[in-house]
DNA sequence: CAGTGGTCGTTCAAATTCGAACGACAGTAC
DNA sequence: GTACTGTCGTTCGAATTTGAACGACCACTG
């Protein structure tokens, strides 16, 4: 394990290059993204990753502290956003069968409908800027990089 | 050009892994680097952007409309941030000699040795998680997609 | 010089985020 | 059963972001 207070290991043109590109890149796709949803749908993107995650899900049904993990926010994010999905009719709260202190976040028929409307103009954007620009070694290679990344970060918290 | 009302072109199993993670593993990765910052020197990623825009900026100063483009944000984020910079006495405003409705950021002797301080923790995170996990093929041809990507949202504004 | 359209940075209200603290419940040990 | 330790989801206050609206200024036209 280095020291970074005493091997300060900079990062040379290249992967300074690498990392700044992937930085300016993931937070104007984001951007572009949260535009699309909103225009389209009066959606943000995490309340778009939510439905998304609901729908692919056993039952079209999660956990709380699951749907949190695997959209990537702070639970207490999730809460604020529940409530507003709520709110809007696309997503209903039950309360775990099993365990009294869960809460299960279910796609309601609206919030399926919802998504299945919203899906083709959102993933075009996704195909317009990032997929469709990358040959097919350019894909697999960022798909490999961010799963190395992925995982690491998964297994240090 | 595709319309998405009529042909709703979905990503197959292998772009939508691609897709999915490089959008978990951009959060992830901005979770840990807030948290390593906020922790190490008090700032926050963007914070730790400005000052970084700035110290490669000639004079160590730049207007704040591209300043915001850089570190793509807002351009009240910006002067949100700037004002909060500028408490900490890391960076101060100047007005822009040449065009009277302009703004300079200028980054202070306290806002570049406190960069120097911090920088080496930062990427050493960037390192741990990404840099180094990488192969020299995987960077290059990241470093490409991004590239491309970037491009196109930066034009398309 | 007055007029016009555009850019600059700031301000404002509203929405969203985070971490810390909390009460409620689960699982285990004794 | 009682106590202990940990997890669950929510609540709270503080910080931050966004887009729209604004006044100030620039560049150009006539």
């Amino acid at each position: 394990m280095t020291d970074p207070r005493t091997d300060p290991r900079w990062l040379d043109a290249t992967e300074m290059a690498a990392w700044r590109a992937f930085l300016s890149t993931s937070h104007l796709l984001e951007r572009r993204i949260e535009e699309q949803l909103k225009a389209a749908a009066g959606l943000t993107h995490p309340q778009y990753e939510i439905l998304v995650r609901l729908a692919d899900a056993p039952g079209r049904r999660l956990r709380m502290t699951e749907l949190a993990r695997g959209v990537v926010s702070s639970k207490s994010a999730l809460t604020y956003q529940i409530t507003q999905l709520e709110k809007a009719g696309l997503v209903r709260r039950e309360t775990c069968p099993s365990d009294d202190r869960g809460v299960l976040a279910v796609l309601t028929e609206a919030g399926m409908s919802c998504l299945d409307r919203v899906a083709p103009g959102h993933l075009e954007v996704v195909r317009e800027y990032l997929i469709d620009r990358l040959s097919r070694e350019e894909l697999r290679a960022m798909t490999s990089a961010m799963r190395k990344t992925e995982e690491a970060l998964r297994s240090s918290v």
